[in-house]
This record gives structure tokens, sequence and C-alpha cells, in this order.
DNA sequence: AAATTTATGTTCGATAATCGAACATATGTG
DNA sequence: CACATATGTTCGATTATCGAACATAAATTT
């Protein structure tokens, strides 16, 4: 973070951020004191932060506990708003979802990673991973990502390859950078990704590109499948052909 | 709001939520000067807030205007995490309209209003509303908030009835707070609200509790049909028992 | 093109918001 | 019950934030 620029950067506001950040699913809940310490606060500080977000309805307090309370989506809510993903990106994701019935998602690139703004769940028999709006994946390792990737300006695309995080998730998961710049040429060739294993053994993802009317790449869409429910002609062929219907629809509806 | 103590309230993070808080469909970019002439900030306060929210990545500057980026969504995600939404409550509401082709969300009380946490789109022929994760809803108008008021604790209930907003939405809302009191009882007799052209001409909607494990109400689920597609005994009927039993498999999911 | 209007960039002293240490009180634990 | 740990609360010191004023840039009009 560039927070150089002391006179032009409002640090309690960035603090209230990063408190807001923290809650997660390991840790829905935290104490003053825990706040405190976990980002190197004075306690009264955090104290301050964490009251004023309770006045203004972003946590509630439960016992010592403070917990976030759904006003929290008022400040995601614009974003999906702005980018009617309810309107229009999701029932779009929902045909792919009726014709296979396989989960689909659509990521955006946020830093270096791939955040859902939609999804539509298949049959929820499997698929332990739960995905909503805001899950988080890494660029490289994932299907949705290499296809963003892939398809974003020579100089990112370099930049990101080299940088992005990468950590292996399985045995499979390629974590040569050299390789990996390889895959995503072949990305570009194909107009596609495919990763299997990757991410989770068992599992098979393919992804394609959703183009802006610029050209530029705005997002990418993906499908999920366990491992041996379909094969891979299959998976590279009606499925690809199948998002890349989607593709086509998403940019003709955001044009 | 209770901003009454100034040693305990921060008012540089509370001012930076508001502006977050601003972009929206209608409205999804600002400038400085915007920012600064809504909520009466001197143009310099309007754009240090800017600019922080700009180097920590929630909103991206393109020429003049300020809009969101998705980094925003990370801050609504601790909340869909925390409770599951991603790997339970969606694929439980995804059977919903799987069993009956028809959009069914679940939403939870914030303050007045109705958020939706989750949300399984059906068929996307009709229904233009773009309902989305932390979309709003009146409480009193909607069968989803008639749902959960009915079953709040008596003297909440009773509060949010003489209290919460009651704005005419169609020629049928009803706005006499006495009758709503009324119909209100019925619902939380008959166990689930049913609403027709209350909030727009041509949809008809049903809703029903779902209550946490400590036997309070946690949120409500619903169902929206337009007009016409499905008689009132279907969906007194089997839509509600359908609505019971995501309900019940909720309630035990989440248990 | 020049003039006018409106928006933004920038600076800097004044002000009040925020900090942090220190102590008091509450809560949990052996 | 005593001990350890967490939180509540206060208050002077500090410095982050404010806002007026001016400079610059961009739109809009004449």
């Amino acid at each position: 973070m560039d927070e150089a620029d002391d006179k032009e950067f409002a640090k309690t506001l960035a603090k209230g951020l990063m408190v807001l950040e923290a809650f997660d699913r390991e840790t829905p809940g935290f104490t003053v004191a825990e706040i405190a310490r976990r980002f190197g606060f004075n306690r009264a500080v955090a104290r301050r932060i964490l009251r004023t977000l309770e006045i203004l309805g972003y946590v509630r307090q439960d016992r010592r506990e403070y917990r976030l309370a759904p006003r929290v989506l008022r400040l995601g809510y614009g974003y999906l708003a702005s980018n009617r993903v309810g309107n229009l990106i999701h029932p779009i994701l929902k045909q792919v979802t009726d014709e296979i019935d396989e989960p689909c998602s659509m990521g955006v690139l946020d830093g270096d990673e791939i955040v859902y703004i939609a999804h539509s769940p298949g049959e929820q028999r499997y698929f332990s991973v739960g995905l909503t709006v805001g899950s988080r994946l890494p660029l490289l390792t994932t299907a949705i990502g290499r296809a963003l990737v892939a398809f974003l300006p020579e100089n990112q695309r370099l930049e990101l390859v080299r940088t992005a995080p990468l950590t292996a998730l399985t045995a499979r998961t390629v974590v040569d950078r050299e390789r990996l710049a390889a895959m995503i040429e072949d990305v570009r060739l194909a107009g596609y990704a495919f990763v299997d294993n990757e991410v989770e053994i068992g599992l098979t993802s393919v992804g394609v590109p959703v183009f802006a009317p610029d050209g530029a790449v705005a997002g990418a869409i993906n499908i999920v499948v366990n491992n041996g429910r379909v094969d891979e002609t299959r998976l590279r062929g009606e499925y690809v052909t199948c998002l890349k219907r989607c593709a086509a629809r998403l940019e003709a509806a955001l044009g």
C-alpha cells in the first residue's frame, strides 16, 4: 500500500476498513482486544472504531464480541448494482446451469485475485467449497483466472504471470512460472482455459473470457465439475461452447 | 444516527463509509465535487477520502470520476462467509428453484428493511427487477418482510409496524397501519405471508420465516411469481409447502 | 479564440479529532 | 478467593484533519 503521502491519506478510514475486512468464516467475531492485537492498534483505537461501526450499524456487539451486521452488504451492493449483476448477469449465468446442471460463475480481476461477482450453483450434492459473491480465488491456478489473464494487455499479463501468488493447492498445481506463461499463451490461442485437479483433487474446470464493448477483457466465466462425471472431450467441446454462448450473451447485454 | 458522543466516534471513518454507500445503479460514478456537495463536505475532505479509498483499492478514478472497484465486495463478504451463504444457504434455495422454476430468495432484517443475502433466480424471461445479494426491500409491503416481522418478539414487531416506512408502491399497497397490524397477525397464525400486487402490479409473492436454533426468527424466504402463471390456491398450497420444506432444511443446516 | 463558468490541485495555519498511557472496573480461570 | 486477562474510562499531548484561499485545469458559452 502506498500510504506514503501523509497529508492526503485518511488513516482512520483505512483502519476502519481493515477492521471490516478482518471478519471471516474462521473468525466471524472479534473482541476489542483481538482487533487491537491483530492490527497493532492501541486498544482505545480499536474500541473507538468498533463503536463507530456499531453506531453506524455495520457490526453488532454480543457480550464482548463484535460481529458483522447485514448492513455491511450495502458497501458492496453499489458495485453489483452498477454492473447490473442482478438483472442481467445472474439470469444469463442461470441459463448455463439450466442447460448443463453444473455450477457456473462470473469473476473479475481484483489485484492479483479473481473475485466472484455472480454465482449460479448447480446441484448441491457435491462441491463442498462454498462460493458466493465476493469469494476470492487465485488468478493463475484457476480456469477462470487463466481465462482472464490470457486476454489482458501484454504488459499487465506478463507482470501478473511473473508476480501473482502461486501456491501449490494440490500435487498437480503448476507452480513453474515459465510453464505457466506457455499455458496461458495456449489459453489465448484456444480461447478457453482447462484446469484439471490443480485447485482441488477431483475438480475440473473450464473458463472463457468476457469482453467489454471496447475490447478489453471485463471478466471471465467458468463451469466446475467433479471428475468422472463428464469426460474431457465433452468439457472441451459442449461445455466450452455453452460458456462461449453465455459470454456472447453477457457481452451483448452489457454492451 | 446517534453521533452524540463526540469522543467515541470516528468521524472520518463514518464519512468514508457514507461515500462508499453513495454509489448506486443510478449514480455509479462521482467526482470529488459531487461527493462534497451531496454530503456537505469540504472539497478537500471529499478528495482526501476518495484518494484514500483509491489507494486502498476500493474505488478507481477514470478521468474525474470515481467508481467502485470490485474490492468493495470484500467488505460484505465476511458477512456472507460467516453465515455460510455460499455453501449452505444458496444450494438449499436452489432446490426450490429446481422444484418450481421461480426465483427464490432469503432475506434478513436490517433496520426497517429486508436485505437479500441469497437469491436464486428462476427463468429469466420476466422479472425486470434486478435482485441480488444486498438488494433492499421494504419490510411491511413485501411477503418476505411480513413473514419476518410477524415472528419477531412482540415489542419489536409492534414498533416496526408502527414506524417502518410505508410507501404506496402500487394502488393496491396497504398503507393503513391498523389494517397492516391485523394482516401481520394473520401471517403469524397462518405461518406464511401472501402479498398480491402490492409491490409491483403483476407480481405475487409468498414468504415464510426461517428460525434460528434458539427459536428467534433469523430471516425469511420467498418466491415471487408473475400473476396468471400460477393460481392463488396453488401458491398458498404447493408453493408455501415447498418454502416451508426449504425453511426446515435451512434451520437444520444452520442449527 | 477568448471569456466565462465550473471542477480540481495544492498549500498551510488553526482546530479539534485521534492517540496512548495510566488507572479503574469487569470478567473469566485455576 | 486470588490471579490473570479483557474492557471501560479519562485526559493531556500530538498530529491528523479541516477549510479557506489561491492556482490550475477542464468544460461551456459567446
